[in-house]
Order: C-alpha cells, then sequence, then structure tokens
DNA sequence: ACAGGAAGTGTTAGTGACTAACATTCTGGG
DNA sequence: CCCAGAATGTTAGTCACTAACACTTCCTGT
C-alpha cells in the first residue's frame, strides 16, 4: 500500500467517522483533512466532492460482466437481476460493517442519498453496454436495470437504517426474488 | 395570481431559458434573479437550490391517490404499475414541451440527473402510506416502488434525449408493459 | 550513494451557492 | 387612506470547490 493509498484511506476513515458523531452537514473539508493531518487541497485531490468520500465503491465493472455472462435465452430483466445476485453473492458475506455506517447517513441524508444514483447510473451504463453486446436495444436494456437498482437500492437504504435486519445478501435476494414474482401473480387479469 | 406567484414563474422561466442556453454551471443564481428583476435573495426564498428551479413538479399525490385506488388483490408492483399509468394518463397528453427541456437538462447534467431521486423518495413514500393503508409491508412497498420509478425514471431520461421520440406517454407505457412482462418471459426456467 | 524528474502536497487567493439579520418597501383589507 | 404583515433588498458571512505556483518527497537509473 503506497502512502498516497494510506493517505485515502485515513482521510475516509476520519470522515466517515466524524460524519457520524457529528453529522455530515456539522463537519467542515477543512476539519476532515486536519484529522488526517493534511490539507483540504489533498482531500479534494483524493475525492471529488464532500459527498463521494462517503457514496465510494466500485462494483460495477464485475456487475457488468456478470450480466454479459448470462443465458441471453432470458429477459432483460432477468438476466439483470442474476447478474446483480451472482455479483453480490462473490462479495465477502460477512460484509463490512463500515458499508452499514456509510449507507446509514447516505439513507438520513436527502442530498447524499439523492447522490447514490450517481453510482448507479454508472452501474446502468455497465449493464446497457454489457446487454448490448447480444443485442438487446439500449431503452430495454435502460428499463431492465432501472427496475432492478431501483428495488435493489430500496431494500439497501431500508436495510442501513432496520436496527435488527438480517444480511445484506438476504435483503438482497428477497428484493429481487419479490421483483421477479410480484408480476406473475397478476397475470390472470386484464 | 398574486405577485409573489408571478415572480416565482418570472424566476424559473428565466432560469430555465438561461439555462439551456448557456449550460447549468455557466450561470449564476445571481445572473437567474437580474435577469427577473430582483436580487439573489428572492430567488432563494422562492427555490431553496439552484438545483430545484429546474426539477420542480409535485405529481406525488396524485400518484398515491391512485395508488390507493386499485384492487387489493393485485400484487403490490402492480397495483403501484397501474396507479402510475393512470397518473399520467390524466395529465394532458399533448405535454408541455418545457417538461422535456427540463428533463434533458437534467439528463445531460449528473447532479441535477441524481437529484431527481430526491423527487422520486417523495413519490416513494407516497406510495408506501397508499399500499399501508391495505395492509402491505413498508419494504414489500419500498421495493415495488423502487421498481417501477426506476423503470420509469430510465424511460424518462431515455425519451428526453431522443430526439424524434413519440410522446412521453407512449414511452411510459412501453416501459412499464416492459416491467410487467419482463419476468414472465423466464417463468419456465430454473 | 546520488542526480533528477515525477508525483504528492501546501499556500494563497478567488468564485459561487447559500444563510442570517435587519432595514425597507409594497400590498391588500378595513 | 391607513396600517399590519408579507415580500424584498443590503450586507456580511460560511463553506465547498478550483487555479496557480512553490515546495518537498519519492522513485529510478547510473
Amino acid at each position: 500500500m503506497t502512502r498516497s493509498e494510506r493517505t485515502r484511506q485515513r482521510l475516509q476513515d476520519h470522515a466517515i467517522r466524524l460524519f457520524a458523531e457529528r453529522g455530515f452537514d456539522n463537519v467542515t473539508v477543512e476539519e476532515v483533512a486536519r484529522a488526517a493531518g493534511v490539507s483540504h487541497m489533498t482531500f479534494f485531490r483524493n475525492f471529488p466532492t464532500k459527498e463521494s468520500v462517503v457514496l465510494d465503491d466500485p462494483y460495477d465493472p464485475v456487475i457488468g460482466a456478470a450480466i454479459a455472462r448470462q443465458d441471453s435465452g432470458l429477459s432483460a430483466l432477468e438476466r439483470v437481476c442474476r447478474g446483480v445476485l451472482e455479483s453480490f453473492n462473490s462479495l465477502d458475506e460477512s460484509g463490512d460493517e463500515t458499508t452499514r455506517i456509510r449507507i446509514r447517513l447516505a439513507a438520513a441524508h436527502p442530498p447524499l442519498r439523492a447522490r447514490i444514483w450517481e453510482n448507479n447510473h454508472r452501474t446502468e451504463e455497465a449493464i446497457v453496454e454489457a446487454l448490448a453486446g447480444t443485442g438487446v436495444a439500449p431503452l430495454e436494456a435502460r428499463v431492465a436495470a432501472g427496475a432492478v437498482l431501483g428495488a435493489l437500492t430500496a431494500a439497501l437504504l431500508d436495510w442501513a437504517e432496520d436496527e435488527d435486519a438480517g444480511t445484506l445478501g438476504d435483503r438482497i435476494r428477497y428484493a429481487l426474488s419479490q421483483l421477479r414474482s410480484g408480476v406473475v401473480g397478476s397475470s390472470g387479469v386484464r
């Protein structure tokens, strides 16, 4: 781990800690930087915005690859579901407790919460690209991605705020299984 | 229309115009305010943020009411779909061209695009409340709402950027019909 | 070990979104 | 016409974020 990477890690750790202690809006970037022993310029060289230090995780390539791997005989929606599930299953199930703190911070703060969708948009693009390789139209891919990410994010935020929820993996599996079966229940009607 | 309402309208019109002409980031709040003949303080008394002047539309109560009206024998997902569709059908199909400009502005600008989800979160809460009245659990309601809003928003953004797309209503109907049928296509597998 | 360039960092000064406080003007009902 | 309350302006401030430039630290090849 290079010195620069350690600085970045230190910045993120102190930031999360201070935000959790005193609230996102009551901590300045200057304070975070000082706590990590650097200047505010170093903060911004490592994180483009104050918000990004909380919402920093690059899952997109993994998800894109998993989706591209799905059987092209399945519907776009089903392939996205399965790809997302596989991606999360491959992560450490024990889960980082820090992840929960970070999601909770975001859930409690509307601007942060909104910005989760900047990450989701990148993931959406990765999904569109993965599906385009097997001939799925962009709009169809986008709608499938939007639905799955919408359900997923709802479950994620709910999980973070719910004190005695189970594991994140369980929550995700539940949300996607609901999405998959949700429409079938009405198939006889109209 | 009171004078205050007219000022607000003038602010929004000039803001959208200037943003469309020169880009969101290249217009200051001060300039918008001057164009509307007021000071920046008046701008912020009418709109909480610079971003909110673009993303201002309160559909939530309409959607909530439409969902509450759905047959409780249907799945949560299906009820949300139908409620959203009914709400949009009841709007003027001719559609405001301004709406398109506003969505296009948001689509092209990541921070704005993200903030669409602050509106969506309000809509989600309205949906959860509407479904709670008929005994649907919050998490189930949230997942259904997230999926439908995710698909809907993807279609909306795609529509705004696509020059020769049809009407917004058609686009929405297409997106939701894809969501409804998307899972069924895989019902035979696994 | 050492020169030298690259990469990381600090300082300073600036822009622009947003807020608080208070003085001023305007508006609508009596 | 008058006056209470709402709408607006002025001023001064905080804080996120950026540009420019000087400085220090690290790494590489010899």
